[in-house]
DNA sequence: GTAGCGACGTGACGACCGTCACAGCCTGAG
DNA sequence: CTCAGGCTGTGACGGTCGTCACGTCGCTAC
């Protein structure tokens, strides 16, 4: 909230959702350069040629987020990708009845609303920002202009296209192949603690998320999760300590999915 | 099985399924070319350049898979993508404790195996044939390289890309976003309905998936599909002739989905 | 302070549906 | 023909978990 930054018209910030208007604030702000930020080069486009690289600043905007702020909703269609440098971002979608699905919680590096921009094809999720956010901004008709023009880049964009897919594959799995709600949730954590170092038989990994949401990522209630996370505690598969969570024994989670 | 077929090594055909060698003969026959069939023209890679599209014909080698035949299994390394011309192959994943979710059976024009191909990780899914089959298949190595070379196809492939993961995610919602066995049937059945014509308040659709194939597509069992069907019929929302699935009353459907 | 709000915890109840069991039916093989 | 095997239909039962209801805790605003 410096003397630097300026607002921008709503366009590419406030949305309505479900024909109410957000209540927070949903100002954006154009910042300095999000362009040296290392989860942009290290990701999508790291290592393009020169001219690649250059061509990619000039189209690219940043801008600052705040929390609440919805970056695009399930529907619109396309107006350009987002390239997450900071903060964190709610990928959802939600049926009529307001039952809402989350698919992803989508950290710094990650590109949002790639498939739609490719595709031309609206938004398939809703993204939500959870956590005030910096992310740069490329528009549909630049980026796809971009892309034509530098083949290279297309197919850095198709694999990341493919990651996504595979951890919308990965989910699917989660919810689809469980027949308890405990199994879910099981799978969830041990999902969530891929990549995390072992040490001394605990895997710790800092979970933000409410069971309000952790209900809707796994397709179960409130209420459930509330319980299935007693016993789990209960158990001594895990603990929790304000927002960090501590498996404490995961192959005990693991014998959860058999049953 | 004319004269000019011959058999090739298992490489591409052969594989365990669970540890238990297929009943089914898996033997696949190249055949003379499936390069003049208007799938694989009018989908990914039309209208390419010429040079791209002979490159495109050196790389290719058809050949056909018939009923229980596997392309490829969940896990396994990438050869390459499959593009099918004729027959249809169900993509699916399973559970350890030998639960199936079908994530898609796929029509003749679809590529298969994309995202692991241009990934580089584990196929996610498995490709059984369930209707004998010819397709088109390119080695990984062939395909990355030419995808390098002609950067027109790796945003063709970026595209293809894209709308697998919004059908990933529409199956999502019919899965994820119900309360109900009931409600998740009536979304699938909507969702197969979506492009088939309607005349005279009626639309008809072949569906040749057996209950038990219907229940992995929408994480349920057997028993409930077959219960839903007869309540559907009572209802008079359908109706079924053979293998021809005559939906008598659309909104009739769309009100399962809101209760 | 206190009011309000959002997150978490917990009990009770009941619907839904997965599972088991078995019976009819059709098709294809021998 | 007969038999086997796969698909479909149906009844009974029991567990799971979604829902409602309420209470507690902690934080923020005023």
């Amino acid at each position: 909230m410096s003397s630097g930054f300026r607002y921008v018209s709503r366009r590419e910030g406030g949305i309505l959702r479900g024909g109410e208007l957000l209540r927070a604030p949903y100002g954006l702000e154009i910042i300095e350069s999000c362009l040296s930020c290392p989860h942009r080069e290290d990701r999508l486009f790291c290592n393009l040629s020169p001219p690649a690289v250059q061509r990619l600043a000039a189209i690219t905007s940043a801008a600052a987020y705040p929390k609440g702020a919805i970056l695009f909703v399930e529907g619109q269609s396309p107006r350009g990708v987002f390239i997450l440098c900071s903060g964190r971002v709610k990928l959802s979608t939600s049926s009529a009845d307001g039952r809402t699905l989350i698919l992803r919680i989508s950290e710094p590096g990650e590109v949002l609303g790639l498939p739609a921009t490719v595709t031309g094809k609206p938004y398939e999720l809703t993204a939500d920002v959870i956590e005030s956010t910096q992310a740069n901004f490329i528009r549909r008709e630049d980026f796809l202009h971009f892309l034509r023009e530098h083949g290279e880049a297309a197919l850095r964009v198709a694999q990341q296209l493919g990651e996504t897919y595979h951890s919308a594959v990965a989910e699917m799995r989660t919810i689809g192949l469980s027949h308890s709600a405990a199994e879910k949730l099981a799978r969830f954590l041990l999902e969530l603690s891929v990549g995390h170092a072992e040490e001394k038989g605990e895997i710790r990994l800092t979970l933000t998320l409410t069971h309000e949401e952790i209900a809707q990522m796994i397709g179960s209630s409130r209420e459930t999760v509330t319980r299935l996370f007693a016993d789990f505690k209960k158990k001594e598969f895990l603990q929790v300590k304000g927002s960090t969570l501590i498996l404490k024994n995961k192959a005990g989670l693991e014998s959860v999915l058999g049953a």
